[in-house]
DNA sequence: CATGAATGAGAATTCATTCAT
DNA sequence: TATGAATGAATTCTCATTCAT
């Protein structure tokens, strides 16, 4: 493992645990067994470190969702697929959704952030996605007439709150439960009435 | 207004616009015109602001709920009701909602939290609202058959979803036409079939 | 003495011993027997110190200087008398004169610099009152004709320089006589041969 | 150019433009298209850069002004060529100019410092220059009656103070000018009346 | 001669918070 | 209730310098 890698790492659990403002870069670098300065040699700041997880985390979000849906058959399948896929993904990168849903820091989208465009053509991609799906559904009559904006913004919406919610309550529903509900909740409200 | 008004006032401004933890108290005492002092003695601590911010509004939030959810005759109106009160609440009150949105500091529930109680106890109220909406729906028969507890989860986290989306996209659709759609969604996916 | 005044004089020794950028502000606060964070409480920041050095003494100077001219019965008399009290005035402040002469940072006069216009309005003035003397001096006859500006400015510069010169070289000749030398250098220049 | 002469070349630019303190080693690394690691192998540390500057410069300087000087008849003339020539020198090289004048740091004369007998030397070499002129001129009958030593002193730092006044006034005299005037103060003082 | 990853001490601020008045 | 001087711990970031390659 580099020692680019370890600082990811440990910046990954540390943030997960305590939370970004909690966590000093010096206790990033213990963690990780390297200089303090090494850090910003790497990442020019600690912004730069969570920007770097994030659009890491998006880009493997994109590639493997773009598989999942591909291999739906109907748009709606599709649709099904890219959910299932969300709660498995954010299962097996747990830390990192942890951080990125509490930590998000708007810094990184303001208009003279560095990141601003490399994030938000990431964020975008995701959308489109979904509005693939849910245009493909349209055409082969799986899914019925509805207006293809709106729909994936919630789509999208529904997935990143059940995290947020789930962060902010105490007694929330078992995540793999909140996953079939989510795609009988989606199914009943897409699928074309037959 | 009363000084611990013009310190909230300030607070909620200068939160929405560059964030909690860009905002120094010093910031905020400037900004109300009181010495930085005053702030410590009605609020104890920096969090507390934000917890009194945080609470006040979901008081509010829950009792305006409350009177919109009965005005609906069945429990699928009363549900839509919610809906589109929500929206109506958020954009009335839409800077602390961003603030709440962007910088609900998970410390505030922390097992150690003064406002741990105060906090979960009223949110728990909120999605309490939306389970009574879909219970009442199930007996008077408005509400196909769904699991309660999973259901008032996802329509939570959509509401609360549409507004972290909002804030981390570039382009997102109008709210007027998300509230809408947002309706029209669940609609379909709660009311039973005739 | 209060505390700011403790910060100003403890900073003036520092300086002056180890240079500015050798001086840390902990070194500061710990001399002047304070908590760190009040130096940027009064000052804004490290060069805020310098600054503020600066403009008091640059406003000490020049209200000295003035009652020093007046006293001057002919623009000759005027001149020779700034020459004399520039003299008596950097080796009763030789402290801050060292700091100034060698430490002088070009931050404070960038476009940018709060200070900026503060300092450069003194340092006019400063000018001024060598071309007020020059311009007696060709009304009354005492001097003879030259050109006011450059030779107010080689005036003030050949003042300067001397300590510059003073800094770096390490065998000069005394002070005192480099004073006297200077009124003879000049009176010898600007005297109109009788 | 050698990677050597960059690193000096990319120095020089940067110190006059940011300033010593300003500008670090990886921005010159940077601007001369080598390691960083390379300008420790050449200059040993950072100050060894500014040393070789000022060395460097101070050789051209007395070389180029030793002729000048020898070129004059009398004393007289001496000085003013070595006048004419310091105003001429410091515009070719205005950005060494710039750089020393502003950032020599006092460092390099430290007892331990180990440039301190190159740069004292030189120093004195320079201001020995001007001492012979002034002697030739008693001899010669050219210069009147003056002290040596101090003489040489203040028109050194006159030479010298116009520079840091220029630097530090933000109207200034066009140098031309001030070299002119220069010439004729001390003409004025110096020459022996007939 | 040349590289640039790696170091680590240091430094300037920032800022929530306290407390005497 | 109200002030704001004073605190001091905490933190990010800078940067000259080293060294293995």
């Amino acid at each position: 493992m580099s020692k680019k890698e370890a600082i990811l790492n440990a910046a990954i659990d540390l943030f997960a645990e305590r939370g970004f403002n909690a966590t000093p870069t010096s206790a990033i670098a213990k963690t990780a067994g390297v200089a303090e300065g090494l850090i910003f040699h790497y990442f020019r700041n600690k912004n730069g470190i969570l920007a770097h997880i994030l659009i890491d985390m998006l880009e493997n979000y994109i590639d493997a969702a773009k598989n999942e849906i591909n291999s739906g058959r109907t748009g709606l399948e599709a649709v099904e697929n890219f959910i299932l896929f969300h709660f498995r993904f954010s299962k097996k990168r747990s830390k990192e959704v942890v951080v990125l849903t509490r930590d998000f820091p708007i810094d990184l989208l303001r208009p003279d952030s560095v990141y601003r465009e490399k994030i938000t053509a990431r964020l975008n991609l995701s959308l489109d996605l979904v509005k693939n799906c849910l245009k493909k559904g349209q055409k082969d009559g799986s899914i019925q007439k509805i207006p293809i904006e709106e729909t994936a913004f919630i789509i999208q919406g529904m997935l990143i709150g059940a995290f947020h919610l789930k962060l902010k309550m105490p007694n929330t529903p078992k995540m793999s439960n909140v996953s079939a509900e989510v795609l009988n909740f989606c199914r009943r409200s897409l699928a074309r009435e037959v």
